[in-house]
DNA sequence: TTCTCCGTTTCAAACGTTTGAAATAAATCA
DNA sequence: TGATTTATTTCAAACGTTTGAAACGGAGAA
């Protein structure tokens, strides 16, 4: 039963002896079409196992039913998860997904979104590469009428756009409140770079929580550090030892981060351990693998921020008016405790 | 500058006032074109931002210059991983990729199939669930002659087809070497899921390295795990604690599994921990994290698998000569040493 | 002048599909 | 019987691209 050659609409015409718009048609269940006539197409085309030509249908249509996401790595657990909100729903309406991987790399962000042009994607899901300072590559798509949907990091600059992002000043918030009902009066807040909006929203959550419980602020209870490990040993140093005294507790802007953190604190036998609360961003699977996990994780839950963005993003598909004024989805965090 | 729709070379043709063939050609780079024609036309491509409709084109050529993935888990970063080796040389190549995740799930896997059927991709490249047994789905695909890589997985029944798979045996005759030749006398295995041949595959390389180093082999010094901790634990008990001569060492299936047996003896103060030895599959990023980490993993370099994947598959598109034999490509597993 | 040749451009078909309009055949009505 | 309606099928153009064949205009040769 080897074919070599795929089935077409045309072999299938001719194997019936009828024309192909007639095959055309009764495969997509045209009214005008005999029933039986339908009958027989169908069971044809099921014998034969032909599939519909996406390229040929795409060309007709003008439509490629795919849309393309473009996130900077696959590694972070981040992004693989919200690949699974975006797929499930995708598929769910007749949408394939082409995934592309920028590194963090304006480069390879650039030629990703070119490959994306050319297949005439529907419209885009990106997290944006941390140097992605200049829009031209993605005003394309704008220019052609085709929607974006920013999610996951914030284009700084206040770019008017559809946003989807987790709402991560509440899940600091959350977390600080959290963190003084639980009795505690010294909090220390760990941030990330200082060029991430993320990082000054979460501290904008930190000292709301800390106000709202009527908390002074102390700035010797607050660092910041890259995602590099000397730099966050540093930092640790800083908050824990410096001052006569220090936090106990400490809400981290990432958990890679705080993982760092607390194993430098343990492999300096830091007297305080276990007196001492850690919280931070991700709720990561393999914490179960730890000795000693940290009380809590702020779940940014990126299957939803997915889901929001696809389901955003379709619409805006279907509507095609592209007069709508600009959304922004704010997705919730919460607190998930370990212990 | 707002366009709206697609720059095409029909457009491109009726500004510049000459046949669309020889905006085609100029573009192409046809040597019977005027060379003044050819800049012209390069130049208003380049200002009018025109991009080839990619649908038209796979249509024209019958080619789509897509490779499918279809794998279970992004979230596993075996996987991951070997995503990175695919990607960076398919899009040299002038390819795309499209990715597809089954979830372990046949129907998903098959769904997956038929959707890259459609798209026409060129070839495939697949690590198959844990129940594919059933090959209806990816034969179809033998039947167009396309051809398809399996890696990572190891399809059970010795399916001729074109197999990359790490060595999976050698990298646990290495670990087992290595310990013994650290002193260690009695070393354990801890095994996967007995439906997988790797289990074997593995069990095979620890026999080996004990057999040429002339340890007996011990029954009591092996168990049998799948992926559920409670599980795991009571091959651990089984091990450590049931018998009066328990392991020194221990070389487990992946790194999942051997973490959470090292967090089960460690939460149970077993007494000897520290002159075990634990080496697991894997070398999971995390890894980092760990106060105690493991003494090295074995390391099966899955971007080097991807990548050979992609190579041989694009070498088998191009050819197209579908009359060679199947090839097996076997990548080398390597110790990393943590400590 | 007429023919040939060359460089360049255009024609036209093809890839596989959709779809409104036109054609056909059969059935109904007057 | 002839006209009209109805059910069904086919025609033909279109989507955007490629590419061998044909056409064109001018230059050089006979």
């Amino acid at each position: 039963m080897s074919t070599k050659t795929p089935v077409t609409l045309k072999l299938l015409a001719q194997k019936l002896k009828i024309s192909i718009s007639t095959v055309s048609k009764a495969l997509n269940d045209y009214p005008t079409i005999n029933a039986y006539t339908k009958e027989r197409v169908k069971q044809m085309a099921a014998e034969l196992h032909f599939t519909p030509n996406k390229s040929a249908l795409n060309l007709q249509i003008q439509k490629s039913y795919t849309i393309g996401i473009i996130l900077p790595d696959l590694m972070d657990h981040y992004f693989t998860r919200s690949i699974f909100g975006i797929e499930q729903h995708a598929r769910q309406y007749g949408y394939n997904v082409i995934i592309g991987q920028s590194y963090d790399d304006l480069k390879k962000e650039v030629d990703l979104a070119n490959m994306l042009l050319k297949s005439r994607i529907d419209g885009l899901i990106i997290a944006i590469s941390k140097n992605t300072q200049n829009f031209d590559h993605l005003d394309m798509f704008e220019n052609l009428g085709l929607p974006i949907i920013y999610y996951g990091r914030n284009p700084s600059f206040n770019l008017s756009c559809h946003k989807v992002l987790s709402n991560t000043y509440q899940g600091c918030y959350k977390a600080t409140d959290f963190l003084i009902k639980r009795g505690h009066q010294r909090v220390a807040y760990l941030g990330g770079p200082k060029m991430i909006s993320f990082t000054h929203d979460r501290f904008k959550g930190y000292i709301n929580a800390l106000n709202d419980n009527q908390i002074p602020f102390d700035a010797s209870l607050v660092a910041y550090t890259d995602f590099d490990k000397e730099n966050t040993n540093s930092a640790i140093k800083e908050l824990f030892y410096k001052s006569e005294n220090p936090p106990t507790a400490l809400v981290a802007f990432k958990e890679q981060i705080l993982f760092d953190a607390m194993k430098y604190l343990r492999a300096n036998h830091y007297e305080k351990m276990d007196q001492t609360d850690f919280i931070g961003f991700g709720n990561m699977p393999f914490i179960r693998y730890l000795d000693n996990p940290p009380l809590a994780s702020i779940e940014e839950n990126p299957e939803s921020m997915g889901e929001n963005a696809i389901k955003l993003l379709l619409k805006l598909i279907d509507q095609k008016t592209e007069a709508t004024e600009y959304q922004e989805v704010m997705v919730d965090c919460e607190l998930v405790l370990h212990s």
